[in-house]
DNA sequence: ACCTAGATGATAATTATTATTAAAAAGGAG
DNA sequence: CTCCTTTTTAATAATAATTATCATCTAGGT
């Protein structure tokens, strides 16, 4: 599990987790960085393409699967949207704005505590996440809805 | 919010929550109430489909939607797979094993307690589900991985 | 400089879901 | 019961995110 700050030697973390040093995984780690909040494939696109013209969806696609099984990104996933991915690989959770989209992290100061049903014996407990879904003030104060795809950070 | 069981009264309850009552919609909520499990779409049109060869995946969806918005189905939405429902619509949580898929309900005793961060102010709670991953019994048992959509309930 | 495993990019394929719309059916009014 | 309006259905097309394919290219060791 690797914390991911402006700071990082990019290129040396990438030979730490064992992958090959391209400009593409520079240049996405490196927006990935730098992004306040929790990018979509398409955020990364959006970005890094302008800059970088030669790059294709699909390699972020590959990249983000590779960082995600090393450790330096989490993938948050909910129902109906895309995929976003996180450099805050810190066990936490998120609250999500139903209107709006919007994702806040936040931590819990312990495990929620539960008894495993019968049905469930001999399940191995890996990782648990918990989404709060709700209004945010932003929301809540202007007319809600048709915010939708507006600040979905 | 309705609970419902092997008893329902299914015209009727079509009825009240303001629905007509079609041959179709009494089809997916008589399958719904007998299934075992999260059925998802697939699944209710499998299962239906042979008793009802017209049915058609677009008007489950839509049938699914109007159900949800009712309160007579949750919708569970996890990341890559498709959207189950569950009858079971009282606020409850979901054991996810990562090899399988499959899903098992459990309860907790009271909300976990947190403390919302300050760009959180003025965030309206309206929900949450605490998605708890891991191996299930069998995955460990067996080899591990190949098990994906066998035991997909 | 060379070689080979691994990475990339273009494209096609897949999958879940939503939109569209003409035809059919539900349920109330007369 | 029949008519009428509105909702629902079903077939199809459209969309959107993601994965698969594969020829080409390149990183990094020799």
């Amino acid at each position: 599990m690797h914390n991911l700050s402006t700071d990082t030697n990019i290129p040396k973390l990438l030979k730490d987790v064992g992958l090959r040093v391209t400009p593409q995984r520079e240049a996405i780690l490196n927006f990935l960085i730098h992004y306040e909040g929790h990018a979509t494939v398409d955020d990364i696109y959006q970005a890094v393409h302008p800059t970088f013209p030669g790059l294709s969806v699909s390699t972020i696609y590959n990249t983000m699967k590779h960082f995600g099984e090393l450790g330096l990104v989490k993938e948050i996933t909910f129902g109906d949207a895309a995929s976003r991915f996180d450099v805050n690989v810190q066990p936490h959770h998120h609250l999500v704005c139903k209107h709006c989209g919007k994702l806040i992290d936040f931590y819990l100061p312990q495990p929620p505590n539960f008894a495993l049903p019968p049905d469930a014996s001999g399940f191995e407990i890996e990782d648990y996440h918990l989404e709060v879904k709700g209004t945010c003030r932003e929301c809540r104060d202007k007319g809600r809805d048709e915010a939708r795809n507006e600040q979905t950070q």
